[in-house]
DNA sequence: GATGAATGAGACTTCATTCAT
DNA sequence: AATGAATGAAGTCTCATTCAT
């Protein structure tokens, strides 16, 4: 019979989240040490312990965390109609979540997150869970190549994970550079994935499409 | 065994460096004692610390060597008379690089280097000095742009942006699954290299296409 | 165990002190590890930290603790009417209190601290407090100067300070030799207390010999 | 068959002890490491082993080395007639050897050698050894007493003893505080010895002096 | 349920000394 | 005889976790 309710038991797992969000962005998650966490939540060490399992676990809900943000916006972009609307709606939601300053120390714990999913099977799982949610996207980019939507020499599943390495790659200089511009970044990526997704492209079989034209 | 030379010191440093790399690859830096180190080195600790200042100086030696190995292929690609040929060039040789599998390991010592980058000032300047070689890409797209082969919609240092934005995410797919076909993926980059630096680009972010078709 | 009460902290602190001086005394401040430490206190390694920063931090409060002892025996020393009679009841409760085999660990720690001071900032500081207390002294020696209850020829800085000299270094000789005979030397110290502090001083160096005399 | 004569071995040694020395004196015995000698010293790891067992050795080499220059100062001092002139030679020689500048060092590393005569037996032999010399002090003591020169109240070997702690506590506030007027402790010095030698000491025998003339 | 003092394995690093050259 | 690179035991200290209160 708990004493407290669960919605008190997720504020404190939040407190507990949130505390070592700071801690991980300000120090890393190898030299924030969990007594800088439990100072930081204002709890004590006992306390933590009876939400987490200890401290890969909590970076593990954190990575879970974001890995469900992610799929929701994913989920949303799909919906669209039209692919590339989709896509760059997905973008546009992604950068826009990342700029919110709340987030700026998130995404420096994502980075973590990512090296830790190189030694950590439990991260990796998160992490490769997150990037299973491609699949859907390379679906949809097989679907608009029958379609006539994307040059028959991509791979739907290349295109998908040039366009994930491209904002992965952004999170990465984001991280690095928290003045960065987004939007500048964001029409480039409008103008690849209208290349990508143009219906006749004239470049699809032709190396040299000025050549090709003045023949 | 008194004043080696400076090829048998060169040599000594190197051992430990690789040792280093592959206990970082295989543990990650943080899990990675110094003890694993000398183990993987066949060295002792005293000699290790003869050559390096602790274990953050073999990260940043680590870090500096890959900037120096970037700096080389990027100064390659800008050679080219064309930009796009160069940039494409440049794409090949690095995953070239990454595709041989005796930097399999390196490479996920890289995304360790870019988690470090965010709390060690050290590293984080090397990673920046590595950055701050796009300005030449920049520049060159400037340059493109002035002659009318990159569309005005973009800022040339978006582009840079996003193309190293999509390799260094191509690296982090990588290291989490070296499987990853790389050939199709440079193939979009190259899709990519060719839609951003097209003279007549038929997309309707194109400020004259009806102009260059009736050429 | 929850916060514990400040008396069972003090106790700890205590027991930590206790087991240094003692690992101090057998082995010298160097040579006694902290390893030694923990075993004398019967404590952990992390308990002790928690009660000193460090190693240093532990010779630093032992030194505070003399530095305490001493000036309580000066202040009742120097509370006596007559100057001469207070010295000797300090030289005399300070000789008792060395007497204490208690102390007897104390004291080689205490030559230690002294050849600590040389080098530590913090250390060097305290025994500079402790000296400072014979400020005292030469004050009530200038008051006895002006009385002419000291030859016009001994600055009462110099007087102070060489009856410190002399208990320093019957420190130092019963740290080599704790068999040295303590009565012997007070009588000793006894004599010179009042030889310097004699009214009518027959030696050569009075100014006034026979004035004095003829009264 | 040495290759180099005795006059470089020795000179050689002497810059070893001479390193050491100002090695010691900046960091303390064991905080300097052989490093930091062999440095100073600019000769090799090797050539110094060659001289010196090791580091203990070196420090008692040192301690040796004081310990020859204090028996010839009291080895003169004894030579005198009279006792109290000759104490005050020594007295004097021996503060006018410690004003030397280049003693600067040494008076630090001096303090140093009694802290470890406390756990090395070595040093420690040499210390007692420096400190048997004071039997001769007593003796001389013993026989200005059967002549009346010193009141019966004192014994000759607490007499000495006490002549030897002052001068061993002011060696040790030199090594603190260099500035120390060391005329003025001269000038106390005189005064004890000359009151602890006067022929017809009018309070030998009564502790209350000036109420006996009172009387 | 909550607390935080205590644990102790293990981290990084130093350094006196040796010995191949 | 001299060099100094190499050794590796041992040092100090940290920190994730537990559990008596």
């Amino acid at each position: 019979m708990p004493k407290v309710s669960d919605a008190h038991r997720d504020a404190r797992r939040q407190q507990i989240i949130d505390a070592a969000v700071e801690c991980f962005a300000r120090e890393g998650f190898h030299r924030a040490s969990m007594h800088d966490i439990i100072k930081q939540s204002r709890l004590s060490a006992g306390a933590i312990y009876g939400y987490f399992a200890g401290k890969d676990a909590i970076v593990e809900a954190i990575a879970e965390e974001r890995h469900a943000h992610e799929a929701a916006l994913l989920a949303k972009a799909l919906a669209h109609e039209d692919l590339a609307e989709g896509l760059r709606a997905f973008a546009r939601a992604y950068v826009e979540w990342l700029r919110d300053p709340r987030e700026r120390c998130r995404r420096r714990v994502t980075v973590q997150v990512w090296a830790e999913a190189l030694r950590s099977r439990r991260i990796a799982g998160i992490v490769q869970r997150g990037l299973a949610q491609r699949a859907a996207v390379t679906k949809a980019f097989a679907r608009a190549r029958r379609r006539g939507r994307l040059p028959q020499s991509l791979t739907p599943d290349a295109v998908s994970r040039f366009l994930l390495a491209a904002l992965q790659g952004f999170i990465l200089q984001q991280a690095w550079e928290p003045a960065v511009n987004a939007d500048d970044f964001l029409a480039v990526v409008d103008r690849v994935i209208e290349a990508l997704t143009a219906k006749d492209s004239p470049s699809t079989f032709c190396v040299h499409p000025v050549k090709t034209c003045e023949r």
